[in-house]
DNA sequence: TGAAATGTTGGGGCG
DNA sequence: ACGCCCCAACATTTC
C-alpha cells in the first residue's frame, strides 16, 4: 500500500478544521486527502439504536456542513456527500477512489459503536487501513475510572478526578495545506432535503444563529471576552445572554472540547472573577463528557430508567396536556416562554430546562421520555448522551439525579431569576403588558389590572391548566407510593 | 442546580 | 417593668 493512495477522511460530529486530529493524522500521512460525510438515514435496520434526525438537528447539519465544504473547497478540497448505510457507501469509496486508508474521530453513542465496529471490520477484510482518535471528549469514557476500578456514577468525584488528570493536548490550528485527491462524485446538499419547506419554520433559527468552525470559536472568544466574569450568576438568568450557548456547536464538533479547554484555561490566569467563571464553564463542559461517561458504560439509560423503581411511576398518558407543554400554552408563563423560545430558537437557556422538565414530569405527570423526544427534535443542540442525562436528572430516575421531591415552583423560579419578566415577556408577548408582580403568575391579578394590561385569560392567554400545588402533592403521593412498593 | 411545612428566636406593641 | 402576643426572619425538617 503506497502512501500516494488517497486517505478518505471520514467527518462525523466533528465538522470542523482545526484541532480534529483524524484531519491531522491525514495531512501528516501526506496522502491525497478525500473529504466524505454520510447521511446515514434510511436504513434503520442497518444502524440500530442510531435514530433518525430530529428536525432542528437537520436544519443545523445542512448549514454546518455547507460551512465545512467551503472551508474545504478554500483549501481545494470537495467534500463528498453520500447518503446510505456507512459500511456500504465507505466500501465502495474505498474502490472507486483507490483509498488506502480510512481516518475519523470516534463517536460514543451505542448505536455509532455498533456502526463503526462494523466499517472497522469490513475495512479490515477490504485491506484498508483504518485509523480512529478522540476529537470530541476531555477524556474517554474508558480512561477515566473510580478507585474500585469501574465507571464513575456520581458527577462531583469524577469531576474531582478529571480535574485532576486532564491535561489539554496540544490544540492543531488549521492545516495550511491540505493534499487533495482526485475528486470523487457526490450528493448535491440540497437534495437531501435537511431543510424545512412547508412550512420553513425556521425563520427564528436563521435568526438565531451563526453556524460552523469560524462562528463557534468566535462564540468562545465573545464569551470568555465578555460573559465569563459573571457566568457563575448569569449562568442562571434567562433574562441575561449569560450562558456560552457552545452546546450546538459541540454538539456538531464546530469546535472541540480540547479548544474549550485550552481558551478557559488561558483565561484562567487572569484570576479572579474571570477565573471563577472559567472554572465554572469548564464544570459544565466537564458534565457534557460525565454524560458521554455514563451512556457508553450504561447504554441503556438512554431510553430506560437508570433507577428501575421508576418504571413503576404512574406516569399519566394524556396527549392534550403534552401537547399545551409543547407549544407553551400551559398558563405558567415562565413555562411558555420556554418551550416558545425552543421552538422558535431551537434552544432553551439551561435553568428554564429544568423548570419546563420538571412541569412535564412532575406538574403534568408525563413520562420524561416524551419531553426527551421533543427536545430531540426541537433542540438545535440535540445529543443523545446529554438529553437522556439531563432529563432522567430531572426527573429523578437517573444516577446522580436531582431527588424526585425537589419540585420546581414555575412562579418563584420565574420571581426569582427573571424578576423584572423580561424573558416572559420577550417569549409570550401577549403578557408584556402586565406589571412585574403579576407577570410570572397572571391569574393572582385583580381584573382591572389584568383589563388594563390586555389579558382576559382563558382567551388571549390560557388559565393555568394545573394548579402547582395541588399538582406538586399529586406528584409526591405517586411517588412515595412508588416508593413503598418497591422498598 | 427546591419548596413548603414546621420550629425557633427576638424585637416591639400593648395592656 | 413585666408578661404576653404577634409576627417577621431565620433555621430545620420533610417530601
Amino acid at each position: 500500500m503506497s502512501s500516494d493512495r488517497p486517505v478518505i477522511v471520514w467527518f462525523r460530529q466533528d465538522l470542523r478544521l482545526a484541532d480534529n486530529p483524524a484531519l491531522a493524522a491525514a495531512v501528516a500521512s501526506g496522502r491525497p486527502i478525500v473529504p466524505l460525510y454520510i447521511l446515514d438515514e434510511g436504513s434503520p435496520d442497518l444502524r440500530p439504536g442510531i435514530r433518525p434526525l430530529g428536525g432542528a438537528s437537520r436544519w443545523w447539519l445542512h448549514q454546518s456542513l455547507a460551512v465545512l465544504a467551503a472551508d474545504l473547497r478554500g483549501h481545494g478540497l470537495k467534500l463528498a456527500l453520500r447518503r446510505g448505510a456507512a459500511t456500504d457507501v465507505l466500501e465502495n469509496l474505498v474502490t472507486e477512489a483507490g483509498a488506502g486508508q480510512v481516518v475519523w474521530n470516534r463517536c460514543y453513542e451505542p448505536g455509532a459503536i455498533a456502526r463503526d465496529t462494523a466499517v472497522k471490520a469490513m475495512l479490515r477484510d477490504a485491506g484498508v487501513a483504518a485509523a480512529s482518535f478522540n476529537g470530541s471528549l476531555l477524556v474517554e469514557p474508558w480512561k477515566i475510572e473510580t478507585g474500585q476500578g469501574g465507571p464513575y456514577k456520581v458527577f462531583t468525584p469524577y469531576w474531582k478526578r478529571l480535574r485532576a488528570l486532564f491535561q489539554a493536548p496540544p490544540v492543531a490550528d488549521v492545516p495550511d495545506t491540505l493534499p487533495a485527491a482526485r475528486d470523487v462524485p457526490g450528493d448535491d446538499l440540497d437534495a437531501w432535503a435537511l431543510l424545512p419547506t412547508t412550512p420553513d419554520w425556521a425563520g427564528g433559527l436563521r435568526e438565531t444563529w451563526r453556524v460552523g468552525e469560524d462562528a463557534a470559536r468566535a462564540r468562545l472568544a465573545d464569551f470568555l471576552d465578555a460573559a465569563v466574569a459573571d457566568y457563575p450568576g448569569d449562568r442562571d438568568r434567562p433574562d441575561r445572554a449569560g450562558t456560552s450557548r457552545l452546546s450546538p456547536h459541540l454538539h456538531f464538533g464546530e469546535i472541540g472540547p480540547h479548544q474549550v479547554w485550552r481558551a478557559a484555561s488561558a483565561a484562567m490566569a487572569a484570576g479572579g472573577a474571570v477565573a471563577t467563571g472559567a472554572e465554572a464553564l469548564l464544570r459544565e463542559l466537564a458534565w457534557r463528557d460525565f454524560n458521554h461517561h455514563l451512556l457508553f458504560h450504561f447504554p441503556r439509560i438512554a431510553t430506560a430508567n437508570w433507577r428501575a423503581q421508576f418504571d413503576g411511576f404512574p406516569w399519566r398518558d394524556d396527549p392534550a396536556a403534552l401537547a399545551a407543554w409543547q407549544r407553551g400554552q400551559t398558563g405558567y408563563p415562565l413555562v411558555d416562554a420556554g418551550m416558545r423560545e425552543l421552538w422558535h430558537t431551537g434552544f432553551m437557556h439551561n435553568r428554564v430546562r429544568m423548570i419546563v422538565g420538571s412541569f412535564l414530569i412532575k406538574d403534568l405527570m408525563i413520562d420524561w421520555r416524551e419531553g426527551e423526544a421533543w427536545f430531540w427534535d426541537t433542540l438545535v443542540d440535540a445529543d443523545l448522551a446529554n438529553n437522556a442525562g439531563n432529563w432522567q436528572w430531572v426527573a429523578g430516575s437517573g444516577a446522580d439525579a436531582s431527588p424526585f421531591f425537589r419540585i420546581f415552583n414555575p412562579v418563584t423560579q420565574g420571581e426569582k431569576f427573571d424578576p423584572a419578566g423580561a424573558y416572559v415577556r420577550r417569549w409570550v408577548p401577549e403578557l408584556a403588558a402586565l406589571p412585574d408582580k403579576w407577570v410570572h403568575k397572571p391569574w393572582a391579578a385583580a381584573t382591572d389590572v389584568l383589563a388594563d394590561a390586555g389579558v382576559i385569560l382563558g382567551e388571549t392567554y390560557p388559565a393555568p391548566m394545573v394548579d402547582h400545588g395541588v399538582a406538586r402533592n399529586r406528584a409526591l403521593a405517586a411517588y412515595k407510593v412508588m416508593r413503598n412498593a418497591t422498598v
